[in-house]
Parts: C-alpha cells; structure tokens; sequence
DNA sequence: ACAAAAGTGTTGTTTTTACACCCATGC
DNA sequence: GCATGGGTGTAAAAACAACACTTTTGT
C-alpha cells in the first residue's frame, strides 16, 4: 500500500479568529505576521496542522502559543479553500472562533509575538482572505448567541447583569431595553446570584451572578431566544 | 519563493451527506466504493479535492458524478480531520450535506456508480467515520431546517402541505399536529396557492402549492420556527 | 436632597398550542 | 351516506415588547 498515487496534496492550516471582551468592549486579537510575504502586516493567528495533530488540536495549539489559554471555547466554523487564497502555495484554512475574557489574561498574551487586541469596528486591512473571515466569524458569532448562552465564555466567572447587557449590546451593535434584558436572562435559569455587588460601576451596585454550570450544559442547546428581533443583523 | 518548506501536506477529500425525499421516506444515497481498501463497502460519496478546486467545487463534481444535478442545495458542515481516519493515508474531508428530490433524477442517478437509496433509520456499517458523518449531518439538518425553510429544496416544485407534513415528519421521526402545520407554514408567507388539487392521495384532495421565490430568498435567513418544542430534538 | 444606575411591575399584543369541528369527495 | 383525509375556527396559555416606577447609595 503506497497511498492514493497522483492525488493533489497540500498544506492545511487553521486559523483563529480570537473574540475578547474587557468589559466594556468587542475586540479581536490579530498578530503581525512573522514570516514573508506580507511580513508585518495584520493577520489572524494560524498555523500549519502537524502530522499527529487533529485541526482542533492545531486550533488549541495555536491558541496556546498566543495567549497561554487552554480550556477555551472554540467552534469550527468554515474551511477556506480558493486555490490562489495564499499566493505563496495552496493551502486550506479551516477557521475557528474563540471567546475569552481579556482581563484574565492580560500577561500572557503578547509575549511570544507582536499581538494587539482591536476594536471590531476598527479592524485593519489583513493578509490574504483573513477580512473575511472576521466578517463570517462576527456573522456566526451573532447567530448562535442570539440561541445559545455562549456569550458568557466572555466575562470572568463572577459578573453583573449590566456587564452581560454591554457585552451582547458589543455583539449585537445596538442597545437593549435594560429591564426587558434582565428579566429575559434571568428567566433562563442559567445564572445563580451571588451575595456580593459590584459597586465600582454604579451607587446602587449590581449584584453579581455566576453560571450554573449543571444547567448550562444542560440548556446548552436548547433554544433560547436571548435577543430580541434577532433577524434584523443577518 | 519555494513555499512553506518542511510543512506537512496532506490529501483532502469532500464527502457528501445526500439526503433525498420520495414523497414518503426521508433518504440518504450511499456508493460502494469503487478502490481500495474497503472496495465494496457501502460509503458516502467522496472525492479529493483537484489542484484548481475549491471545496465547492470538488463537492459540486462528486455530486454531479453521482447524480447528473447541478444547482442543488448544499451546505459545509465540518471537517473531520483525525490524523488516521483514513487507514491508507493521511487525508481531511470536508464534509457537505445536499439535499435532492429523488423522484426528478430516478434515472440520472445509480448509472455510473453502484448506489442506492437507504432509509434514515436503516444506515448501514459504513467505511471509516462516515457514520459519525452521518450522524452529525442529521443533527446539523434538523438544526437548520427548524429555523430556515431548506426542506423545500426535497420536494418538487409543486407539492401539497401533507406532502410537506409528511417530509418534516420524516425529518424529526415524530408527528406533528396536521392543523397547526398547515396554517404555521401558509403563515411564513412563502407559499403560493396553485388552482390544482393532487386527487392521488385523498378523496378531497390537497391544493398544491409552490414555493414564493422572492420571499424564500428575503426571508430565508430569518428564523421561523417552523417545528413545535424544537429542543427535544437535540 | 439629588443624580445615577439597578431592577421590579404592569399591561397590551402577539405567538403558540391544543383540540373541535366542518368540508369535499370517492366509493 | 359514510369513511377518509384536508382544512378552518376557537380559546386558553405563554412569550414578548413597551414603558412607569421604585430602590439604593455616593456625593
């Protein structure tokens, strides 16, 4: 047995398109790019899959090196596959998105390489077709949050209900009725308060909230309807 | 430039997940393998992946292979890519779900290669991970067609709301209430009331009715929650 | 006392569900 | 005229959306 003789090899690589949230904002982690062509220039965090490596593996793996993160969430989403998409040798991208919260990781990234969180609405120019893949990625973010309690992969594991509204307000773009939200939230079952408040933000304080973990692995997929007239952002 | 030297190249193949609808039975059209190891086995239909080929592309030819169809529904789901899936050699598949009416191409299909039509529920032992394959296109098929009207794209062009009723039923192996289907799918807007009955299958005789296109293309992203209590499906 | 933000209440509307009933027709 | 599906009616329940109001506390 020789393999399949005369078939087309090539290279397959993955590609992280990294979601982060401080607090306040959306962001996306982009690396400048360590090797010709297009040296320097913004791109996603990739790399070559490895001979003993599933593409998960890959995708952590990467993922690993950048930020010091294991245990991320991380969803495949769409392999890239134009033959010329890299000009220096075909090569498949098989993209994932990842979710965390900046804050718990402040140190670890940027050290290995030339890192920066962005603004998604100040997205630079980047290598190749990774552009469109942030934007199939936002696409993708927003339909399954719109279902499913994945935003919560985002904040740190104690948060208010404020910092929850901000963020899906980050996602979504636009602004939500605060009480329709909280209510809507809380009526999942998904969230168990906690005695403590958070008084930094405001005079009356919010309490904090902590996942459920039993629950939301239950719930996980079930739908939930989290955002109110959610077809208007496709 | 000489490309990524000392990387790790790989074969990669599409697969496709082809359901088909008779107009009573939800189906899945497999192939005997024609190579291999494994020759004769019962498969999804595959192929690699050609040097001027995107993905698409090559799920587009595998498909047309088998079937004599173009144009047909197709959706990327996932790659599988565990290093020895495939004993023979190193290769990723891409895997595709396609959904056909079996009635329009009786005679196109089974020429080339030797395939055949298999109920949902009688999946054969398949080569490699093609069951887990099938598995997880049938998940990812109810998923979508709770939310979006893809099911459509099994039937012909004119079809009845039984006929309908009949293909979801077949979907999520359940019944639904004929009542409340009919006026929740007339309800989507997306149907067009013919003058003619279909007298074959009742004495009264069900209107058929064909499918808006302006309206399927506007709303078909939109999320229309078209199957009652969708979760327990998941 | 006041401002600012949290979060509960209220109400009308829409959607969903469950089930009853009528309709058209071939035999 | 009756059995067989096809299709419409109805009413209770649940979910949703819009908006008012109270609560807490730092200044």
């Amino acid at each position: 047995m020789h393999g399949y003789v005369g078939e087309h090899k090539l290279l397959a690589a993955v590609d992280c398109i990294i979601f982060g949230f401080d607090g306040w904002n959306l962001k996306l982690l982009l690396v400048q790019r360590n090797m010709d062509p297009e040296r320097n220039k913004w791109s996603l965090m990739g790399g070559f899959i490895k001979p003993s490596e599933t593409p998960e593996n890959a995708a952590n793996r990467v993922l690993e090196q950048l930020t010091g993160l294991k245990n991320v969430y991380m969803e495949q989403f769409h392999v890239f596959g134009k033959p010329d998409r890299d000009p220096v040798e075909r090569t498949l991208s098989i993209t994932y998105y990842a979710l965390i919260d900046i804050n718990q990781y402040k140190e670890q990234i940027l050290q290995n390489q030339r890192a920066e969180w962005f603004l998604l609405t100040e997205i630079p120019a980047l290598i190749f077709d990774h552009n469109e893949m942030v934007n199939l990625a936002k696409r993708k973010l927003r339909y399954k949050a719109a279902l499913h309690p994945i935003l919560f992969q985002l904040l740190p594991e104690k948060f208010t209900i404020p910092q929850l509204q901000a963020l899906y307000e980050g996602v979504y773009n636009t602004n939500f009725d605060d009480r329709n939200f909280s209510r809507k939230l809380l009526s999942t079952g998904l969230l168990l308060k906690l005695p403590e408040k958070d008084k930094l933000s405001s005079k009356k304080g919010a309490f904090y909230y902590r996942l459920d973990q039993t629950n939301y692995t239950k719930n996980f997929e079930k739908f939930l309807n989290l955002v109110p007239n959610p077809d208007k952002f496709f």
